[in-house]
DNA sequence: GCCAACGTTGGC
DNA sequence: GCCAACGTTGGC
């Protein structure tokens, strides 16, 4: 099993929106770049494991979990001239963008903000998130980094 | 709203 | 293949 982090901006998707969701599960579209592409149409796997990340929030930080619950299959909305994700290069029969369904499994108590993760740099080795420029909105996350991070939650 | 750090596009 | 211009992300 692997382990991951998904950002979302909580004013267009939010960990709260999730859990509205019937089931509790949602796709995870708009992906649109080919280094987060690659990671999930080709590693990420059913019953992996994902943090929530609020980006671009008052309070920017990890809010709690969630797993896949359907491997990559192509992002329709790329499909929809309608859609704020329409990418006209990319069609049924070629498709160009992915996406993964997620499934809410739980939200912290306490969000760990990006602070927090700052101040844990060391311990969280070359975590990717704390990568200078790092804008990926998929990232790695190592089994150890995800037991340190989940210690932070208090 | 600003802007650094990317990634993408397209002319040459 | 180079690179300037442009677009996007995301923290502040």
């Amino acid at each position: 099993m692997k382990y991951w982090l998904m950002k979302s901006e909580p004013d267009v998707f939010g960990i709260n929106d999730l859990m509205k969701r019937p089931k509790k599960t949602e796709h995870w579209d708009g992906i649109r770049n080919y280094q987060a592409r690659n990671m999930i149409r080709d590693e990420m796997q059913k019953g992996d494991q994902a943090f929530f990340y609020h980006s671009n929030a008052k309070q920017i930080g990890i809010v709690g979990i969630m797993s896949i619950c359907r491997e990559a299959y192509p992002d329709y909305t790329a499909f929809d001239p309608d859609s704020k994700y329409y990418d006209p290069k990319s069609n049924p029969d070629n498709p160009r963008w992915f996406m993964v369904d997620v499934k809410h499994v739980r939200k912290f108590k306490n969000i760990i903000t990006l602070d927090t993760l700052k101040q844990h740099a060391d311990q969280l080795g070359d975590i990717a998130l704390l990568k200078r420029g790092n804008r990926l909105s998929i990232n790695p996350v190592t089994k150890k980094q995800w037991d340190y991070i989940l210690k932070l939650e208090q």
